[in-house]
DNA sequence: CCTCACTGATTGAGCGCTCGTTCATAATAG
DNA sequence: CTATTATGAACGAGCGCTCAATCAGTGAGG
């Protein structure tokens, strides 16, 4: 049984908030054990010993490890949403909204380095049907760029050449908080933070503005 | 003892071939197997029964499993360089040689999609040491890139606003290619493999024209 | 042409160990 | 005393890796 397909929680007394508890002191040892050493190469008992009770009491409220997995990508998606949406203002205009969104998210990004990587190595690890649970958490961060660019294509702040611009744009920019990541032993050695951000921004938003820029022939 | 530290082969007759048509044999067997279920997954006698020898010869081949997984991340990276490499010629404009490498590369991320995604997934389980043997692998696609732009911006054929837009566009080029795989899920969704690379092209394209093109205040 | 010792390549049963999971038992709370 | 929660020894399946035994090819001696 999978923990997203909440269903036979042995007991009344584990819903009052027990679990939820449990599983937040799981989730906190697991991601740390897991950037150190990996899904594969972190065993229960670690888990376990790392949130202060035995396997056993592990066993209690997860049915597999698998789902221990689960838990933990869940809980970077959802993380990475929460501080990214503080960014969002609904008063700004979409251009100015898309650039504090954009450097708010870059910012988290630096801060989750080794949680995005974790999800990239790991999500094949997880149960078939816990995967598409796990890309949803993933398109709801690039839907949040969507919304944005739709909102300054609107209110006329960003211009699009192409009529699909803004799923691409949108999934580019999710990208370059992971590339980020991924790339930092290279990219660390060229750019800060502040510059990376200065510089990819000036990019998508020289992309987004009124001209009509065609090149050489 | 690592694969890429050649050292003690045992007789001089397995240096006559017999050790490289073998450890192509491996190689061949387990990025089919890497893909299907994963390293960690993935036992040693699969391997040497794919490969149709048993766990003692590839034993003889090989010192540890990691060093398979350093045979095929090795061999992932140089089939793509080879053929990226045959779409540069050097009689080209930069930003016709551009063109193509982009094309072709997109093209081949998107016929290599597995082994792109095996390496994102299996390189945080090499041994330490063999890490940064398979980062430079990677940074040389990217160096690629950046000769081409460098070429570009001499014959006057491409334009940087910025002096150290070379780095960065040319990791953004080669992370599109691996976006296209690993984002595979929502893109083909919405873009067949020809329009993601025209889109994507103009993109980069159009920053790299002319224009100093300044958006609204 | 046969024999047989020699060599390097191949085999796979088996070793030692780890790990996910279970469950009888103990501790604790109400 | 009862109900709930916690414990960790025990289980058994599976793994990476080893190595004594075997096979197949070669060529010198007769």
């Amino acid at each position: 049984m999978l923990v997203h397909q909440q269903k036979d929680i042995p007991t009344l007394i584990k819903d009052t908030g027990l679990v939820e508890t449990r599983r937040r002191q799981i989730v906190q040892a697991a991601v740390d054990l897991f950037i150190q050493k990996g899904f594969h190469k972190t065993t229960t008992r670690e888990i376990a010993s790392r949130a202060n009770f035995s396997i056993g009491t592990l066993y209690e409220y997860i049915q597999s490890k698998e789902d221990i997995l689960y838990l933990v990508c869940e809980f970077i998606h959802s993380e990475m949403e929460k501080q990214v949406k503080e960014a969002i203002k609904p008063a700004d205009t979409g251009r100015d909204t898309l650039k504090n969104a954009i450097d708010r998210y870059l910012r988290v990004c630096d801060r989750m380095q080794d949680h995005i990587l974790l999800i990239y190595r790991e999500t094949a690890s997880l149960p078939g049907d816990s995967i598409s649970y796990v890309l949803k958490n993933e398109a709801r961060i690039t839907g949040m760029f969507e919304d944005i660019l739709t909102r300054g294509k609107d209110d006329g702040t960003l211009k699009l050449r192409h009529h699909r611009g803004i799923t691409l744009i949108a999934h580019n920019i999710a990208v370059l908080g992971h590339m980020w990541t991924f790339r930092r032993w290279f990219l660390k050695k060229a750019f800060t933070l502040d510059e990376y951000i200065e510089l990819q921004t000036s990019l998508i938003l020289n992309e987004l503005s009124s001209h009509n820029g065609a090149g050489p022939p």
